[in-house]
DNA sequence: TCGAAGGTGGCAAGAGGTTGTCGTCCGTTG
DNA sequence: CAACGGACGACAACCTCTTGCCACCTTCGA
């Protein structure tokens, strides 16, 4: 029961010592381990074996300090608790446990400079970069991009090579989808101007307004969070309209809780698409439709990416690489009602409480 | 336009450069880092202004090679898509920056050989181990902590200091609830028997149960997922009673689905409680009423025991450090109705179709 | 004025791998 | 039998920072 509390029983088996008990030198044990070519196979065999059994491991640490090849990636992100990235943290993580690497969480708690700080100090460590959701300005990208490879996701900066999700072709279907139903006019409630990911959205849903023949109204900015969703709804009466797209899921869900609570039924009276399909979007009532970015896909991606440039590859960095959405409809959008209820008098802000921050895409 | 893109413009300057762009050696370099006092204030003060012009930052790979002390410590997660780990990456991720930590995370996928793979590459690199949710064997478990301080959260490993969940008061609360609310009969939703924190809670409401008079059933082992729930509502109608305890918080939605699809309602024909307040549970109609762990706290409380432990504080390893739940009440617990509908002919299983998978705690 | 003490800074030896270069050994061929 | 070539393993330098030890200089007391 006292078990050894501290670690560290005795220091760790080196090549040295593996060297000793083969009786070879210290640089072939290496060279068994990292170029078995270069070394007679029966005595690399024989190495491997006695280093198997003496729970010899190579130190990442020494290795890396040669040659700059630690076998880690830092992945950063603006704030872990936002569900949206949940999916991209795990497709990132998959497609580097995959190929041996080890990824370091950056998480930036929502702060341009916590963000830098941790990045700064991690990226001595790391091989390659891979920017979740940052909330760094274009130069401070850059000049993170000069120190070390570095991806930037859904987001676009000149000159550095990004990973972005296409929302032309699920806004269309989106479109096309509220066309369908009778909705000749939709309004877009807006995320933070600085969301590089609120201009595309934006603009993909013009275009797509254009080519149906609807109208479109554009409302906000909002918080992306769930309250800035209840904040829309307050708003949303003013120019009121048949059907809604928000910036993302989160909005959309604070929307559906602020129309319920001031007696708008969705999707009756409303109908509310989403943006992202985070964790949840099918849980609340009515499910809500949303276009679906393959956020997984899109972590894995951009490693995979990373990789390809930490070994040397030349990557377009004016032209992304671009992963398309689809539409998942759900409950929440439905043929267009002529006869609307007028809007409730005194519309009510419902409290939240939500345990987790719920925070921006 | 043509931006760099692979980093390494020139290589990052070491304290060799800074020695020789200061006039001194390498060795006062490092020690107007390291050791101040040990530097004439005027000299160390130079030699800083100098460093931070030149861009020098200390390479943590050279120094952890030498003492050990990289700065890093591993969180082991074992699927990060589980919302119950969002909120103590979280915590654990603040506090591990707060000193001046950077945080690996190993997400094992559901699989404990995966686990201990991306553990023992890293297990060199870090100063120490959280384990937050782990697949891995006590066994395992315990070679591991002889490798690196480690520390388990939400479960109890002979000999190996950890940090868990006390369900005792919040779970009499839950009762107290419930009985307050005339139930007399309560079925818990089995997790995984491997579940160390299944068996913790079943006894905490074993006790509250004899504490406040009532039945029990237990119902399960039952996969900790929301599928899992699901099944559950299909078993559930064998010995209906008209309170539920789940083992978790995804259960618990699986079963509030469930339950939706046959026709039950919730509250009226059932209250359920859910275990951990994990993001969503808020989001649901009825809102779910659950156990909250803290679990931002919780992660928290882990990384600054295991800080304690690295600087060789001797932690108590058979009595953890416990932290209490609370209970949270929304809508999905309600006062008994003696007359309770009849289960439908058919329970009809509903498709599922999650975003994130839905696993385990 | 000289020696001791204390404050500074430099030298060099690691920490644990990787890798260019070279010597050795063996087999093969002319 | 000598020359040659290939395969293999050893040596040593190197990556960057840390640190024990020593030398030097200043200052102060005797």
């Amino acid at each position: 029961m006292a078990g050894s509390t501290g670690g560290d029983g005795q220091a760790a088996p080196t090549i040295y010592d593996v060297a000793r008990a083969a009786g070879v030198a210290a640089s072939t044990v290496s060279r068994a381990f990292a170029r078995p070519a270069r070394v007679n196979a029966e005595t690399a065999g024989r190495i491997r074996r006695i280093a198997e059994e003496m729970g010899y491991r190579t130190n990442p640490l020494a290795r890396a300090l040669l040659n700059e090849r630690s076998s880690m990636i830092a992945l950063a992100i603006s704030d872990i608790t936002n569900p949206y990235c949940f999916e991209i943290i795990r497709g990132a993580q998959a497609a580097a446990m995959e190929v041996g690497y080890t990824m370091l969480l950056a998480d930036g708690q929502e702060s341009d400079r916590l963000e830098r700080e941790t990045l700064d100090r991690a990226a001595r460590t790391v091989e390659g970069i891979v920017l979740a959701s940052t909330r760094m300005s274009d130069t401070s990208i850059r000049m993170m991009a000069k120190l070390r490879p570095l991806i930037v996701l859904n987001r676009a900066v000149a000159g550095v090579p990004s990973v972005v999700t296409d929302y032309r072709h699920g806004m269309r279907e989106a479109v096309e989808h509220l066309h369908g139903l009778g909705h000749s006019h939709i309004t877009y409630l807006a995320g933070p101007e600085a969301a590089w990911s609120d201009g595309i959205r934006w603009q993909a849903l013009r275009e797509a307004g254009v080519e149906w023949g609807l109208r479109l109204h554009r409302l906000g900015p909002y918080p992306p969070t769930m309250l800035g969703g209840v904040a829309a709804a307050d708003d949303f009466w003013r120019r009121s309209t048949s059907a809604v797209i928000a910036y993302n899921d989160l909005v959309a869900l604070g929307l559906l809780r602020g129309l319920s609570a001031a007696g708008v039924r969705v999707p009756q009276d409303v109908s509310v698409v989403g943006c992202d399909n985070i964790f949840g979007t099918d849980l609340v009532t009515p499910g809500l439709t949303t276009l679906a970015a393959p956020l997984r896909f899109l972590g894995r991606t951009a490693v995979q990416s990373l990789l390809a440039l930490i070994s040397g590859a030349q990557p377009p960095v004016d032209k992304p690489v671009s992963i398309p959405t689809r539409l998942v409809v759900r409950a929440s959008t439905d043929e267009r009602r002529p006869a609307r209820l007028a809007p409730p008098a005194i519309p009510v802000r419902p409290p939240i409480s939500t345990p987790a921050g719920t925070p921006a895409t």
